[in-house]
RNA sequence: GCGAGCGUGGCGAAACCGGUAGACGCAGCGGACUUAAAAUCCGUUCGCCGCAAGGCGGUGCGGGUUCAAGUCCCGCCGCUCGCACCA
């Protein structure tokens, strides 16, 4: 009697026994003595409306690591919640006349929904949204301290503003230097922003990469280059001559037009191949000269209109405008150079200055020759003559020995720069520095659906902290949106903004900038620890006894921003004093990035994008389902809304299962690789499925307790133990170490033995009773409904979730004999079996002895024969 | 331009420290069951030569190290990602 397994009654089932067993909560750790902890994290996800297969990857992998924890006895952490500000919900509010809360909540709920029929041990009791007031007000709070204790301050910062929607732009929102959704010509602007000091911690963020040997190297790579330290000098420049419209510099007073110019280089060794100096078009002193001096306005002006983008900036040609001011070498009062403005320089790196020394770099090559600035090698490149070495169109910017410079003569690169830097500091002329291309972060956004930031504008008293007691600083509720009004809501609200100075009392402002979604997301994993806590973040002890995260899991696409904002709000919140446990400030012990599923992409005839639901295949060709017409097929691409190729997961569920969904995204790709979502993927994971449930309902007998002593049984039989044994040591070797698609083949591995054994003596009904037991832990982690089904229909009771994790029985597991390959010459002759761990003299005969091998040992000499122990024997002859 | 990664059957892939290349899945082919189909089950499937036993070739291309190379080294080609005038 064999019924087909219904997944549409068995997974809801199982989801609320879970339930009502609550076994997915955390433990309190005074009730989890003598466990270790886990914390298993996936990145939370922005309540877009509706999740589709894709984003289940993700879960997934998590879900696997968590319960595979769990059943190996550890107190595990595993939380949902919901990063949940951000422009969309202001833009469906605009597009729909809907409230950014309700789209929001309303979201929340639907997906939060669709996340439970996926089966994920998740501790749902501790699900947090970080647009609720109970998760900002410590937000707020954070900022507060973070301000008081300097690392918050406010800057005037260049943005990108869009001068149609009157707010500012990130970065990835300006496309060809036009604002994405107006389409309006991007602004440079000057803003006055709320800045986090990122930089305070520039060293140590990046000296703690090594430490994390647990990430990727391609994420610390980038993180590293991202940060960007470079070592070099500062150099001051004094000027020799300048437009007499200048005005001289006060004693005293810095930043003057008169004032030497500093200058940043990594390349000191080279001054004396130095032939001028470029400035920035916004450097203050370019900008004193533009004043006066209609050409170089212009030129200013010109570099200012010139798009943002990398594009533009790649072709455009290196260009500049000679100021009129000389300045003096450094090394040589009576050497003077031209200082030019040039295009290429960039006022955001360094100093905004350089000096150009042409034969050492190609930017400086390349204006030299445009403008016929003279220049000479300084550095001569390894097995060059110094009498015959020039350079004309490329720059050499290796190192070399230096020459035609004076007391550096002679000198290696690496020696020059530290002989050139003793010499500046003797003649106070430089030092030596270190310079990051890391910026502090600006966090000031010009919208309504983020966190408020907590402080005041008082004309009287400047900016004043909202004080502890006030918070928190909630959003107002009634608020409009108006296509024709764009801008802040916050700022055009009635009443929100005006409040009393805390200070002195009077009429003031509050601020209504809100924060960077992005710092929301920097203390979330925190807040989990502790997440209904009213009055701190978390409770330092229970931070300090979940952190860090052992297994944090997401996208590549947050290897910089989030994971470099999460370690610096980390180290934060050490600092000013929220958090104990962490002392180096490391929030992800452990990082694994997770590849994409990706699908096809069809279009109509009529150009619009289809859903892979309403197109089938016919006769080999794709077409609409409605209309018949061919369908053209597009590049397989990440799954996404907007071009369509998604599938629906709610309608996946129906038809097939969570655990075939969970069982597809894990198999046939590796983990950190794209997995291409097919239907003939799908359709082996449903025969999977099936095949499991048929042959435990087939088998009809209880399985075996573990342990249980095994009677007599047959060779077959005993085949199947060892193969069920020896797959217990793959899988959990292949969880740990993240090849859940190599797990996979183990499971069909085992599955394809145990339809094997046809027997039904007491022997094979123990062999294959056990196999299906360690089936059904095996895949329990991957497809954790079927699991429970199988592992009841086995006769035992409780849950699998809640079962130890299978422990092999090394004797079983162990390979007593082995087949060794035997080669003549590297290439294969013949096999011997031969028991494990046989002694080389004995593998030797055998092999030189075997019917296969002799005919190629006929008329050569053996030279020598090759027994590495249970692997290989190969014979060399000629 | 700089940096990193990848390249294996018709497809997704596996291969631990250099030791039988292609596990496992999909697709294909042949067969069983069936009036038929679906489902299921069994067999088979890198290419070439051969009736077969077997042989030869084969991990993007070209070299090298080694008894032995998908794996290590050098040089190309292609693809993907990151950064991009960073002085």
């Amino acid at each position: 009697m064999s019924s087909r397994y219904n997944h549409r009654e068995v997974e809801p089932k199982w989801r609320e026994r879970w339930a009502a067993s609550a076994i997915d909560r955390a433990l309190a750790p005074s009730a989890a003595e003598g466990k270790k902890k886990a914390y298993v994290l996936e990145m939370f996800p922005y309540p877009s409306g509706r999740i589709h297969v894709g984003h289940s990857r993700n879960y997934t992998m998590g879900d696997v690591i968590a319960r595979f924890r769990r059943s190996n006895g550890y107190n595990v952490l595993h939380p949902m919640g919901w990063d949940a500000f951000g422009l969309p919900a202001e833009n469906a509010a605009m597009e729909r006349g809907i409230h950014p809360k309700g789209w929001t909540y309303d979201n929340i709920a639907a997906m939060r929904e669709q996340l439970k029929l996926l089966g994920l041990a998740i501790d749902w009791s501790r699900e947090l949204a970080t647009c609720d007031a109970t998760y900002y007000k410590h937000q707020q709070a954070m900022f507060l301290a973070f301000w008081k204790n300097d690392l918050v301050y406010r800057k005037k910062q260049k943005v990108n503003w869009d001068p149609v929607d009157n707010t500012v732009l990130a970065n990835e929102q300006v496309v060809d230097g036009k604002g994405w959704r107006s389409g309006a010509t991007v602004e440079t602007r000057e803003l006055e922003q709320w800045v986090f000091r990122v930089t305070a911690y520039a060293d140590d963020l990046l000296d703690a990469l090594t430490k994390l040997d647990k990430w990727p190297d391609k994420v610390r790579l980038m993180q590293s280059n991202w940060i960007g330290k470079s070592q070099g000098a500062k150099i001051w420049w004094d000027i020799a001559s300048a437009p007499n419209f200048l005005p001289p510099s006060p004693a005293g007073e810095p930043n003057h037009a008169r004032d030497p110019i500093e200058v940043y280089t990594t390349r000191p060794d080279t001054l004396f191949g130095a032939s001028f100096l470029a400035l920035a078009p916004d450097h203050p002193l370019t900008k004193a000269i533009a004043e006066q001096r209609p050409d170089v306005a212009a030129f200013v002006a010109e570099c200012a209109a010139l798009g943002t983008s990398e594009a533009d900036i790649e072709k455009a040609e290196k260009k500049g405008v000679d100021l009129g001011v000389r300045v003096k070498h450094p090394f040589d009062p009576s050497w003077e150079l031209p200082v030019w403005a040039a295009n290429f320089v960039l006022s955001s790196y360094g100093t905004g200055a350089i000096f150009g020394s042409p034969a050492g770099d190609q930017r400086d090559l390349d204006f030299a020759n445009k403008y016929k600035l003279p220049f000479k090698p300084v550095v001569l490149p390894p097995g060059e003559d110094a009498a015959t070495y020039t350079v004309t169109k490329d720059a050499y910017t290796d190192d070399g020995v230096i020459y035609n410079s004076r007391f550096l003569d002679g000198l290696s690169t690496r020696d020059a720069i530290t002989r050139a830097i003793e010499e500046l500091v003797k003649l106070e002329k430089g030092e030596a520095t270190t310079q990051y291309r890391l910026r502090d972060w600006g966090v000031s956004r010009q919208r309504y659906w983020g966190c408020p930031i907590p402080a005041i504008h008082c004309a009287k008293c400047g900016v004043v902290p909202v004080p502890a007691k006030d918070l928190p600083v909630t959003l107002p509720e009634d608020i409009t949106f108006d296509k024709d009004k764009p801008g802040n809501p916050l700022d055009r609200h009635p009443t929100w903004k005006h409040v009393k100075c805390p200070s002195c009392g009077g009429e003031a402002q509050r601020e209504t900038d809100t924060l960077d979604t992005f710092v929301d997301s920097s203390w979330y994993f925190a807040r989990f620890t502790d997440p209904t806590n009213p009055d701190a973040p978390f409770d330092k002890k229970l931070a300090s006894y979940w952190l860090p995260v052992d297994q944090y899991v997401g996208g590549i696409e947050h290897a910089v921003l989030h994971l470099l904002y999460s370690r610096f709000f980390t180290r934060a919140m050490r600092d000013c004093g929220f958090l104990d446990g962490v002392t180096d400030g490391e929030p992800f012990a452990s990082l694994f990035t997770q590849g994409m599923v990706v699908h096809e992409t069809y279009k109509s005839a009529s150009g619009t994008w289809l859903l892979p639901e309403d197109t089938d295949l016919r006769d080999g060709k794709r077409v609409e389902i409605k209309t018949g017409a061919a369908v053209d097929v597009g590049a397989i691409e990440k799954m996404s809304k907007s071009k369509k190729n998604v599938v629906d997961l709610d309608a996946f569920i129906q038809d097939f299962g969570a655990d075939v969904a969970r069982w597809f995204v894990l198999s046939d790709s590796p983990p950190e690789r794209d997995v291409e979502w097919t239907a003939s993927g799908v359709k082996g994971a449903w025969n999977f499925v099936q095949r499991v449930w048929t042959l435990t309902e087939a088998h009809g007998h209880p399985a075996p307790k573990p342990g249980e002593s095994a009677p007599a049984m047959e060779p077959d039989a005993h085949a199947l133990r060892q193969l069920a044994h020896r797959a217990i040591q793959s899988v959990t070797d292949d969880i740990e170490n993240f090849r859940f698609n190599v797990a996979v083949a183990r499971g069909y591995e085992l599955v394809n033995a145990i339809a094997k054994l046809k027997g039904q003596t007491a022997g094979s009904v123990f062999a294959r009773g056990e196999a299906l037991r360690i089936l059904s832990q095996l895949i329990s982690p991957f497809m954790p409904h079927l699991a429970e089904e199988c592992w009841e229909k086995l006769g035992f009771t409780g849950f699998v979730a809640t079962a130890a994790w299978p422990v092999a029985d090394p004797e079983l597991a162990a390979r007593n004999t082995v087949t060794l390959p035997i080669q003549v010459n590297g290439k294969k002759r013949a096999e011997i079996d031969a028991p494990k761990g046989a002694a080389e003299a004995d593998v030797r005969e055998l092999a030189l002895q075997h019917e296969a091998v002799k005919p190629f040992l006929e008329g050569v000499t053996i030279r020598k024969v090759i027994v590495v122990t249970d692997r290989i024997v190969n014979i060399v002859a000629n």
